[in-house]
DNA sequence: TTAAGTTTGTCACGGCCGCGACCAAAGCCC
DNA sequence: GGGCTTTGGTCGCGGCCGTGACAAACTTAA
């Protein structure tokens, strides 16, 4: 970064002092302040109910906190500090403004059809940690049927034709049991097979994906 | 998009016709175009040696092949039809002076240190798929050395003092078969412990991260 | 130093799921 | 229609790993 750059930064910037174990910012939160570590080790972690995941350590001199760059996003992760931590807190329309010379709104709607998919990405594989297959064909169902599904009167018709073994490549399953789950869904009625096109209910599938198992 | 952008887009882009199964680009390969999905749908997969891992479905109007935002990289990732697709193929420094009307080197550099990150995680997930905790917790353990390691006479000491029940978290694990398979790597000598600080021998483990099983 | 809390090490049980095998059904090409 | 390929469905074995339990080692505070 350029001597001037940090410079006009610092001055805008409030200094932010935590101990180990201290949180930075909580998932949920509105996204609303771009973070630089300058000194300590942070770390990022995805809740999930009972499940912790943690989804990578932040050192010094990384910036973070960059779900505020997207247009209306709220926190995923949570993040706090694995040692006592020195944080430099920056909004994010002056860390743009200075590194880049363009406003926020306009990096903002670039990035969100850009590198928004990253993100996207990010979140749904610290999702899956630590869930079971029917969770994770669950989650990526309801993801096709929002992404390529168009509304039916049973439910959510999917508009692409898919075999089992991409949808065990995409969950990271064997195709077998891949097979054997849809059977399952089938039964319990949150999925419709017509053909080879599959009807998925995001209602009861997205409750079925959050619950522990039966039903 | 505003209309005077497209219009530019499209007068600068290449048109490209691809049919189902076809490669859109290769992972490894440079990264030299950002494309943007026409019509039709493509997939972006993961190889590694047999282990194939579809990392997501592209759509109509998105834009793919982003890690020619960042400096140097090559394609992480495959990208190929997954129905017959049309598909517009552009410069980065075109696609990125049209959108933001700022030179590619300079976006380049920003993205590295912020949303670089993103990306780093999204290949580190894609690579952890259809792993077994093994080679799960090799590759994190390298990870680390790479980012708070020091060298060290007989390795690379890890500079943050970290415990099982974290590392079983960073990897989604269990504490316990956490504990166990670094018993198996001291044992394999591939890692010494030295109080509650870790040496880690990354050639070593690098060999062990990508070998089947046994030695 | 003692006591309470945290971290590490080990074990057995049981469940999820990869894997090979095999067959039925559906497309596909001639 | 007749073969061939692709996809879907099912079974059983065996391995990986989550889980609860418990003890030992270490850390911190009193």
């Amino acid at each position: 970064m350029r001597g001037d750059q940090a410079a006009r930064l610092a001055a805008n910037a409030a200094a932010l002092k935590v101990r180990r174990e201290d949180v930075i910012f909580m998932e949920g939160e509105a996204s609303s302040r771009i973070y630089i570590l300058l000194s300590g080790v942070a770390k990022l972690c995805y809740v999930n109910r009972d499940q912790r995941v943690l989804v990578g350590f932040v050192g010094p001199g990384e910036v973070f906190g960059l779900s505020s760059l997207l247009p209306q996003t709220t926190r995923p992760f949570r993040c706090e500090a694995y040692s006592d931590c020195s944080v430099a807190v920056v909004k994010p329309e002056v860390f743009v403004d200075t590194v880049l010379g363009v406003p926020l709104e306009r990096l903002s709607f670039v990035l969100d059809v850009t590198v928004g998919r990253w993100w996207g990405m990010v979140v749904r594989y610290a999702n899956f940690v630590g869930l079971g297959l029917r969770e994770r064909l669950a989650g990526a169902l309801l993801e096709l049927a929002e992404k390529f599904g168009v509304r039916d009167s049973r439910g959510t018709l999917l508009t692409i034709k898919l075999t089992h073994a991409d949808l065990a490549e995409l969950v990271g399953a064997s195709r077998q049991r891949t097979t054997e789950q849809l059977g399952d869904f089938e039964r319990e009625r949150v999925i419709i097979r017509e053909g080879r096109r599959l009807i998925i209910v995001p209602e009861k599938l997205w409750q079925l994906a959050n619950t522990p198992q039966a039903n």
